[in-house]
DNA sequence: CCAGTTTATGTCTTTGAGGCAAAAACCTCG
DNA sequence: CGAGGTTTTTGCCTCAAAGACATAAACTGG
């Protein structure tokens, strides 16, 4: 590739007011919605009931509307498949334009991640299901390869953040915590491990005296709860910090 | 926001063929390219000859082509500024699409983060310059934040990655990289735990013994290359990592 | 060859992660 | 009501990585 390549626009990119618009190129929203259901990590899809991709799995979302943005377009498409207010979490995760992904026309696609509490359950249509997320069903466009970005995002940022927040219900013991994390992460989590881990980065917090009674014997729990449920970065977890005077 | 909000278009998506588009919306393609240069990071912009945002500056990059897939467009974009085989590294940073963001018409824009070694010095062209990515001129439309984006992406990737290869030259000192490292991080620091940090991570290999002479005195260094100059997750970073049985 | 400068090496401290076992608290059954 | 089973909690110990610091090594210039 040399510098002096030719390009089909103007140097100057948007500078000059779009005028003849090469052929439509559409764009998309769509969600991956994750959560755990029965102790596995399960992802929000639809049936689709007509071409292209008829009957395959889907992603929700849908075409961005004119005057939206991005964020304000993922909400609205997905409050036609869940109740938007469920979603603890939501985050942008990558844009795909592969000029063929779509057979109907070229239609680029910015993917969000949201996550809803394990606890919370939605009401969703009828063509729409939870499914396994580690065993996916045949799935249109490049939705299956957007849902392992997902699912690749949420394991870096639970051991980086406390996005565990976003799947645990308000309230919460330690060894139900260390479920969401093992479907989550794809293997086991120690609770005494992720007890003291948590409790020393400040991310969790002992809510009171609060004590639930063993439902098959055993030593009641502790209620724990999220500090904040708003995304935050550990802070501790950049090697080379600055130096202490700073 | 309830579940039967009313949407612009059926629940279907795309499920059928875009016959009568919206206003035109285009969309951009940008890229954040830093370097570090002269012991700062500096991230390459060029002025705005026209409107909008005359005599501002701006990312390079320009409108998405109608059969391009969005990598393959920023390179084409880039090589009107810089040769890309300059670029060590690029990925896909994050999709803006605020609906007034285009003061001409609704555009959408993917920014992506470039990165230039620190020894090549690529010729741009007259209305290109590097700036110091701490202290931007004005800005056209958000760059000013996409900038800041692709700081904080740098900054946590040289943490838990090895993308230094991409700042560096091949074969550099350790206090030449520590520099590197200051540049791009913010804050000082120290050649020797940053040594001992990559050396254990299998990063950096010292290059046999070559030792080129001081300059001003001194002891000769030792020189050291990236084991490998593609991207790789130092994986010892995952916290609450699996029991050593899986 | 001495003074100054820069890099390299070795030691020590601190911190976080993780394993493990004993103790605690509760249930059920005899 | 006590024994045995179950689950959680707590304390202790190890291990590994990060970082500070001091000393040693290697070179240059007068």
């Amino acid at each position: 590739m040399h510098i002096d390549d030719i390009s089909e626009r103007p140097a100057s990119g948007s500078a000059v007011p779009p005028a003849a618009p090469d052929p439509p190129t559409s764009h998309d929203v769509l969600a991956v919605v994750l959560a755990v259901r029965e102790d596995r990590l399960a992802v929000l899809l639809w049936r689709r009931a007509r071409p292209p991709f008829e009957d395959r799995w889907s992603l929700p979302g849908g075409r961005l509307g004119a005057r939206e943005g991005l964020g304000e377009s993922i909400r609205r498409q997905l409050a036609q498949k869940v109740d938007v207010r469920d979603l603890a979490h939501l985050e942008q995760l990558e844009t795909r334009g592969a000029p063929d992904r779509d057979p109907y026309g070229r239609t680029l696609a910015t993917a969000y991640l949201g996550l809803v509490p394990a606890d919370v359950d939605p009401v969703i249509p009828e063509d729409t299901r939870w499914h396994p997320a580690a065993e996916l069903p045949a799935m249109a466009y490049d939705h299956a390869d957007i849902v392992g970005s997902a699912r690749r995002r949420l394991r870096a940022k639970l051991s980086y953040t406390n996005i565990g927040f976003a799947l645990a219900p308000p309230e919460f013991t330690m060894s139900e915590l260390s479920r969401y994390y093992r479907a989550a992460l794809g293997h086991d989590v120690a609770a005494t491990n992720l007890r003291r881990v948590l409790l020393r980065r400040g991310q969790i917090e002992e809510t009171g005296a609060s004590v639930p009674s063993g439902r098959s014997g055993g030593r009641p729990a502790a209620l724990f709860r999220f500090r904040t449920r708003r995304l935050e970065i550990t802070d501790a977890f950049a090697v080379l910090r600055p130096p202490p005077g700073r």
